[in-house]
RNA sequence: GCCCGAAUGGUGGAAUGGUAGACACGAGGGACUUAAAAUCCCUUGGCCAUUGCGGCCAUGUGGGUUCGAUUCCCACUUCGGGUACCA
């Protein structure tokens, strides 16, 4: 028999389906291990070779803890909302869930070649109306819940009724949008509206006038993460700041929890770091400045409360609410059309435009320290979402006060000792402090944190400011004026949004005429028929953002067509949480917060018994494209090899990598590429036409795609799984350069001839020898120790290197080559498989053979070479019998006769011996 | 600007304090073959020596710690990723 994976390779595939051996269910009397991959968006071009890499690691260490004896949970779904489908229907009239299912289709058929050990009878759909029910009812919990900072929970919003219903919003520690004042009898005194907008202040799930990102060339409004530097990340479409109505997640209620449940999980440092940057915590102060002559009293936010003797002016950004409130009726013009103009500019604008800007607005504050007058500005460098969207300026101390103070002409007034600001500002957190006393405070002397703990103190004791703790990280904008995406399970009554009934779960989306907003401008949904409840009353008609669907898919794999709860508590108690999660980083600030958000949520309802979704996350690399390139000399058709380019005067041509092999150009293939080469001419080097290459993302424009169904046909997709892994380490972004691929190839074909030669099976009962199974538990330790640690690629050279060994000691033993086969087959399922049941004669699938185990009695060496260097140089070695003392090795080393020539005329003055390494003497 | 990561042959990479370049590709040479493919064997970081041994230099640059540094520390250079008026 020979090696024919296009045999082999669906026939097992094949029998694994129909024996549903990758299907699992609880079994309480096995350990469980849960180990995901994010799922994917089915775009329409298909997966290239970089998007198996991450599911190929994850199937290895499935595989491999299923062979240790855990019970392994494998899914795979679809994140199938989003923004592609629904702009392929916009154009062509398609309606979206007919292109996302053949992309799933598609999608399914390029997995299955690869040999994936996914339990596919739980795939999930996001956009699957059994699945959306449950994103919609946690919408519905979210709705009803509140965030309490005493409990440091989620609470039901009936308590916060009973608590408004007796004390008003005395005494709260909650969640809000603004800190608002009421009685119990105020309280009760409003009417339905009224008492549904005060609860919107507090709803986890709120509607809530905010700052927006809105995207007009998208039509919609996008979250965060979704907008970098000023751009949509889908499309790259321009983002203004706009103040709308939108439904929104009180994620900022756990930035807290979600900062300290990073130190439970095992994820890298950096992917951490990037968490904590985006949660920004600060902490600081708040502080209140008096407007003179008014009764408004300015809030200000800042983490420098020392330097509040430096403040020589105030600013507010454009859109604070103090603006109006504040501003003389002598400034008044500049203000407002300072204010139209910043409102003009696009988020991008005004990050380009770094000029220093601004007005003043004709009040001044005093500083509740020193009595001070100083000039309140309005300018666009603070932003109006962080903090109270307004700030003490102390230029002495702030690079960006500084820009303004000069710009404007402002006092600057230094205070700290030494510190030069006559160029710029001084903005380290260190020195001793000067120029700051009063009656009130006197920090000369101190340190700067000591100011800033004396300054904070003073404050409190002063009643006009508190200590206060302030995050970056927004509330998520959950609305989008999208039709593709989950309706919200939401009616209008008089105006009050009201949460339909659970029963009527799952709302389903409703069809359309076309997937454009409305004449009126209303999203898509406005177009529905009868959007609306038998009682006549108007449904939401925006829809829920991508993230809603993948928030919480982990937890329905556990129990996926369960239709009475999101899933059931036995299902939720047995798998419990992620333990391994594999993809990539670009989902760090967006959906592994939301996530993370989503599930704490859950758990403090109780429905779920972990804290934390992902246990241990692996990010893989991106695999980057290697494109390869002609030149074409300038206004010819001739074109020169990549070795003699630097005569000509040339072009470089990107050409499809698929009729290019080692760097080397098929001509023939090249004329039939494309008209306007088909006359062309070469000017070779060697008889060979040698393309150049570059590093660049995989993509059609840069012919560079490698299709992994090609690769699977050509070589199989064992070869696949094992050149993806051996390509470099999974963290790490490399090219893929199809023209390594041989080699692992010929690793299969050499395993082969371990077991066939021809169509004689070679594999017999003879005794293992002592090297053979030297060769074997060497394996048996380096690959388990490299799966645990995901060092996939070095695995698969150790894995290279024994079977050379084997082949080379002509070992054809039944009780080798089995546990060789074991330890192979999570990395090369079909061949390992084929193997074991032909030649070795295995009836059960080796997916349930166990992974051996070594013995280092067999690793043991008779005698250990020493490597003898002289003053840290190796020059010659000693075979000493093992378990020489430390003593007798070094007596033998100085006895040997190459060490005559390295001691003539020296005195040694130290000898280091390491064991069964190196001995190192030391000379002078 | 700030934060994080990386830099090793022609190429992908190995070695996390102990003989740098495992393993693989590519290249060169050889065997088998009428020939090719396939397979197998040898060489392959650079320089010097090559009649034999051998010697020197080399992990982005410059310092440091150490008996010994690709590995740890400091500074710099370059590349990649994240983030950005967050007060």
């Amino acid at each position: 028999m020979e090696y024919n994976h296009r045999e082999i390779e669906p026939k097992w595939q094949q029998r694994w389906k129909e024996e549903r051996t990758y299907n699992v269910d609880i079994d309480k009397t096995r350990p469980k291990f849960y180990v995901l991959d994010m799922f994917p968006y089915p775009s329409g071009a298909g997966l290239h070779v970089g998007h198996p890499l991450g599911y190929i690691a994850s199937d290895i260490f499935s595989r491999y803890k299923r062979l240790c004896g855990f019970n392994v949970l494998h899914p795979m779904g679809y994140d199938a909302y989003g923004l592609p489908a629904e702009q392929y229907a916009i154009q062509t009239g398609q309606h979206p869930e007919v292109t996302t299912t053949q992309n799933i289709n598609r999608y399914r058929s390029q997995l299955d070649k690869i040999g994936f050990c996914y339990d596919w009878d739980r795939e999930i759909r996001t956009c699957d109306p059994e699945y959306y029910k449950w994103t919609q009812w946690a919408f519905m919990q979210m709705f009803n819940s509140y965030y309490s900072y005493d409990t440091k929970s989620a609470r039901p919003i009936s308590e916060l009724i009973e608590h408004f219903e007796k004390e008003g919003s005395k005494s709260l520690n909650v969640a809000c949008s603004k800190e608002l004042d009421f009685t119990a009898d105020e309280w009760k005194a409003m009417d339905e509206k009224q008492k549904s907008d005060t609860l919107m202040n507090y709803r986890i799930a709120y509607l809530g006038n905010t700052m927006v990102n809105w995207c007009p060339k998208l039509g919609t409004v996008l979250a965060n993460d979704e907008v970098s530097e000023g751009v949509s990340i889908r499309g790259g479409y321009p983002v203004e700041q706009k103040l709308m109505y939108q439904w929104c997640l009180r994620v900022s209620a756990y930035a807290q929890r979600l900062l300290d449940g990073l130190e439970t999980i095992d994820w890298t440092d950096s992917l951490k770091e990037t968490q904590r940057n985006w949660i920004g915590r600060s902490e600081g102060a708040e502080m209140r400045f008096k407007i003179a002559d008014s009764d408004v009293e300015l809030e200000i936010f800042t983490t420098r409360a020392d330097t509040v003797f430096g403040v020589t002016f105030m600013v507010l950004a454009p859109e604070s609410a103090y603006v109006d409130q504040i501003t003389t009726p002598e400034q008044k013009q500049a203000v407002e059309e300072y204010v139209a103009a910043t409102k003009r500019k696009t988020e991008r604008e005004r990050m380009i435009d770094k000029k220093v800007t601004g007005v003043f607005t004709g009040a001044y504050a005093i500083n509740p320290l020193n009595g001070k007058k100083i000039p309140v500005w309005v300018s666009d460098y603070v932003l109006a979402g962080y903090g109270t969207g307004a700030i003490m300026a102390v230029p002495a101390h702030d690079s960006r006060d500084y820009a303004f103070a000069k710009h404007f002409d402002l006092p600057i007034i230094p205070l700290i000792e030494g510190a030069d600001v006559s160029e710029e500002s001084y903005d380290a957190k260190e020195g001793i402090v000067c120029n700051s006393s009063s009656d009130l405070l006197d920090l000369n002397g101190l340190t700067v944190k000591e100011a800033i703990a004396a300054t904070k103190k003073r404050i409190e004791e002063l009643g006009i400011g508190k200590v206060k703790v302030n995050f970056r990280l927004r509330d998520a904008i959950f609305s989008r004026q999208r039709y593709w995406g989950e309706p919200f399970p939401v009616y209008y009554k008089e105006g009050i949004p009201t949460l339909m009934d659970e029963s009527q779960l799952p709302l389903l989306l409703p069809e359309v005429d076309k997937f454009l907003p409305t004449e009126s401008g209303e999203p898509p949904l406005g177009r529905a028929a009868n959007w609306r409840t038998p009682q006549g009353y108007q449904i939401e008609l925006n829809t829920m953002p991508g993230f809603a669907g993948s928030s919480a898919y982990y937890l329905r794999y556990m129990d996926p067509r369960n239709n009475d709860a999101l899933v059931s508590k036995e299902a939720d108690e047995y798998w419990r949480n992620v333990d391994l999660y594999i993809g990539g980083t670009e989902h760090a600030t967006g959906h592994l917060i939301y996530s993370r958000f989503w599930n704490k949520f859950l758990y403090d309802l109780g429905l779920v018994c972990e804290d934390e979704p992902f246990r241990k996350l692996i990010n893989q690399g991106m695999i980057q494209g290697r494109s390869n390139f002609v030149y074409r000399i300038k206004d010819t058709n001739t074109f020169v090899s990549a070795g003699l380019k630097d005569q000509y005067d040339v072009t470089p041509i990107h050409v499809d990598v698929n009729i290019v092999s080692n760097d080397v150009l098929d001509l023939d293939k090249f004329r039939a590429w494309r008209p306007e080469f088909r006359d062309a001419e070469f000017i070779l080097e060697d008889g060979k036409y040698v393309c150049g290459w570059a590093v660049e993302k995989m993509s059609k424009s840069m012919f560079n795609v490698v299709n992994p169904d090609d690769i699977v046909d050509r070589y199989g997709a064992d070869t696949l799984r094992l050149y993806e892994m051996f390509l470099g380490p999974l963290e790490q972004s490399k090219p893929w350069d199809t023209n390594g691929i041989d080699g692992v190839n010929r690793f299969i074909k050499k395993l082969w001839a371990l077991f066939y030669k021809g169509d004689t099976c070679l594999v017999d009962d003879s005794e293992p020898t002592k090297e053979n199974l030297k060769s074997l538990h060497k394996l048996i330790k380096k690959v388990t120790g490299d799966i645990e640690t995901f060092s996939f690629n070095t695995s698969v050279a150790a894995f290279m290197i024994c079977v050379n060994e084997l082949s080379q000691q002509k070992c054809h033993s039944r009780l080798v080559l089995e546990q060789l086969l074991v330890l192979l087959a999570p990395f090369a399922p079909h061949v390992t498989e084929e193997l074991w049941h032909s030649a070795v004669g295995k009836d059960t699938t080796i997916c349930d053979a166990q992974w051996p185990k070594h013995n280092e009695d067999y690793l043991k060496e008779d005698s250990v070479n020493y490597a003898v260097s002289f003053n840290g140089k190796a020059r010659f070695n000693i075979q000493m019998p093992a378990g020489s003392t430390n003593e007798e090795v070094e007596r033998t080393a100085l006895a040997h006769e190459g060490a005559a020539k390295w001691l003539e005329g020296k005195t040694i003055t130290k000898v280091i011996v390491v064991p069964n390494k190196i001995i190192n003497i030391v000379v002078k």
